[in-house]
DNA sequence: GGTTGACCTTACCATCATGGGAAGGTCCAT
DNA sequence: ATGGACCTTCCCATGATGGTAAGGTCAACC
């Protein structure tokens, strides 16, 4: 039986979201010791890796709570679980597609700016520009 | 002039935002009519797209500050500018990275899953295995 | 002149996931 | 027994946005 401290180490989680998923309901109420320390043994420290695991694949935590759901049901239908992650696949592509948008228009205003001493400015031109109705 | 109202209109940024600009000191305060109504003329209109467009490329409120204080400034030399588009490119260029990196991953997964009835599921296992000990 | 509805004001709360810190209790090794 | 490393709870902050509630104002219409 390891403190959340070392928990923390050997999941990757740290202490203070150990505590917040705790508090959240995203995982299960750890065991205390009699003076009050929560308590975790190898299961639990694996729940934790497995939510540090989903978080890093950019699960947000309401998703990473129904893939445990998942993970604990033993009767689950392995499609339920595809389906979760396909549905995050098209999250990260439609930020990805988002963030390629500015970076493109980004990159064309860089390439059109001189970048010298002269105030004269393509990028700031852009951002005022546009059209201003009066 | 006009009121908050016919500003956000025009600019595209809420009501709610161009106070919340305003109470943050990005942009200066806004004119008030007697009984304390806000009023925007076209410069502040301006103002107030150039914020939003900033912000549709990604900067940070902190850098679209920046790029204010730059855009008022006639002596300034457009390679600060630059410089600041260049830093966003990067770190767009930096989160791209990661969330295709995420997607990969779970590209992978997804292709590795029969996503059928049956409850075994490599995503989970991915999840949940790594090394556990129990 | 009065009513109504659309607008404005401030002030507070919520998000999402995380970190920081204070004030106080516990554990262990010296 | 003392010190330092740990734990506990509680509150605050982030960044940028939305929501809501209580109350004031304006304009149009009858």
């Amino acid at each position: 039986m390891m403190n959340i401290g070392e928990a923390a180490a050997a999941s990757g989680v740290s202490a203070k979201m150990i505590r917040y998923y705790e508090e959240t309901g995203l995982i299960p109420p750890a065991g205390r010791t009699g003076s009050g320390y929560r308590t975790y043994g190898p299961k639990e420290v694996q729940v934790l890796r497995f939510v540090r695991r989903a978080r890093d694949l950019g699960f947000p935590m309401e998703k990473v709570a129904d893939l445990l759901a998942l993970w604990r049901d033993r009767g689950r239908a392995s499609a339920e679980v595809k389906r979760l992650a396909e549905d995050q696949v098209a999250v990260l592509a439609q930020r990805i597609r988002e963030m390629e948008e500015m970076k493109a228009t980004l990159e064309h205003l860089v390439h059109a700016c001189a970048g010298d001493e002269r105030p004269d400015c393509p990028i700031l031109a852009d951002l005022g520009g546009g059209h201003c109705r009066t």
